[in-house]
DNA sequence: AGTCTACTTTGATCTCGATCAAGGTTTGCC
DNA sequence: GGCAAACCTTGATCGAGATCAAAGTAGACT
């Protein structure tokens, strides 16, 4: 179970960035901000735009700022799995790192909010509770990865389903300042493609369970990229997820 | 693909742990070295043990010295996926966790160099030198998971099967000073049941495609736990592996 | 040595999700 | 509006791996 940051905590902002940027900033003392500012600069990518390429040079460190970008890594005869969801104020990068082992895709339209690479890493080797805040949210997202190793060697393909929309729904609350609870309503940000990449499952199971779960009434789908869930708890209960993110029912 | 530590600098050792204590004590200073020295303490545990309970109490930070655990979930039905391989040099915990996220199992008779918790907090605080050592692991902890997520989701029973074998290879390569390559021989460390835990598959499986491997004459059995593999590269092939770990043909 | 228990292998059958194949729907562009 | 391209859904069938069942094997204890 990933240790968030505590809500106080996180609302300090990069300078100017139009995100509370929990990613790198919180902890951050004035004087590291004003540094991180001078080495930003912010750039968007379409939808479908791939950002990075897997083995090639990694150009950028930085953080989502807004829309949904997704980590994946192919075999060489293009089997394709999605490793890692990037959503607002999740960290891109690493530090040291010159090859990049991931492809990172735009899944929508995403603005990253970028530092230059050779400065952002002097500026870690002097800045002690950056690199703490960098520890700290490697191993949250060590503890989503082996999550999802549940998830993929694990779960049936309705409870995958059911954990992936779990996700997205947690992701619209956040994103709106809304609360979690029943009749919640929320935006599916991958396309069934994406989506069975993500879970280890094809495009077309994907789309059976979508209407499997809409038979049984655990979901109500306005259309395909919009989702009502009457009952909360009864999503939970089919995603099998222990970890619910801290909701109380 | 993990960035490894340049083999010049892993030789430091901590104090007098019996190996390679690449874990944490690379790049430490002298200093450092003896304030570990000061707050460790050694625990052996049989095979079979649980070394720590899921959600209880986390009441150790240190890493593996010699033999195999394991890091694993389950689902409240008692599904069970292993989500992480802790070998030789392997650390275990994490700064500031309370409650522990998995269960630790020893799969072998298992010794751990452990730190006292508190003790190890107050040294991470005052050695960026430490800190940076551990967001170096967690990120390479990372870069596997998502390898084995690409495992989970994407290959068949045959290739998993091959992909860990090549692993316990490895392992077996470094723990003998050995190189890899044709005619090695190597121990397999876990039961079919652990294997088919970290799989995603049950033990039946696991226990056909060693004899399908053994068949085709990719591996030929000594035993259950002893493997001879004639042509190392059809072994990697049969894996469909990229990341070869540095094996040249 | 003999027995127990844990581990492994093999066989028969079933099932969930993949694959193959059409249609249907939405979006954007002319 | 009409067309094209991308995306989504549904149906029919297949097959890899799960499940159920039964032997075989190897340590460990007496």
């Amino acid at each position: 179970m990933p240790q968030t940051v505590p809500k106080l905590e996180v609302n300090l902002r990069c300078g100017d960035c139009p995100i509370r940027h929990r990613a790198i900033c919180a902890y951050c003392d004035e004087p590291e901000l004003e540094r991180l500012d001078d080495i930003k600069s912010y750039k968007t990518y379409k939808a479908g735009e791939t950002i990075v390429w897997a083995g090639e040079e990694m150009p950028l460190i930085g953080s989502v700022v807004s829309g949904v970008a997704t980590l994946s890594r192919s075999l060489p005869d293009g089997r394709r799995q999605m490793v890692g969801l990037l959503l607002p104020s999740d960290f891109i990068g690493r530090p040291g790192r010159k090859v990049a082992p991931y492809d990172v895709v735009a899944a929508s339209e995403v603005m990253i909010c970028q530092f230059r690479v050779a400065k952002f890493n002097l500026l870690i080797d002097d800045t002690p509770a950056l690199e703490r805040r960098l520890l700290d949210m490697t191993m949250d997202e060590l503890d989503s990865a082996r999550e999802w190793m549940l998830l993929l060697g694990r779960k049936t393909a309705r409870e995958k389903i059911a954990s992936v929309l779990v996700i997205f729904a947690r992701r619209d609350a956040e994103l709106q300042h809304s609360e979690l609870g029943d009749g919640l309503r929320f935006e599916v940000p991958l396309t069934r493609e994406a989506m069975a990449d993500y879970l280890g499952l094809t495009i077309e199971t994907v789309s059976r369970q979508f209407s499997a779960l809409k038979k049984s009434g655990v979901i109500i789908m306005e259309d395909a990229r919009h989702i009502r869930v009457p009952d909360y708890v009864r999503l939970l209960d089919e995603a099998s997820d222990d970890s619910d993110g801290g909701f109380i029912a």
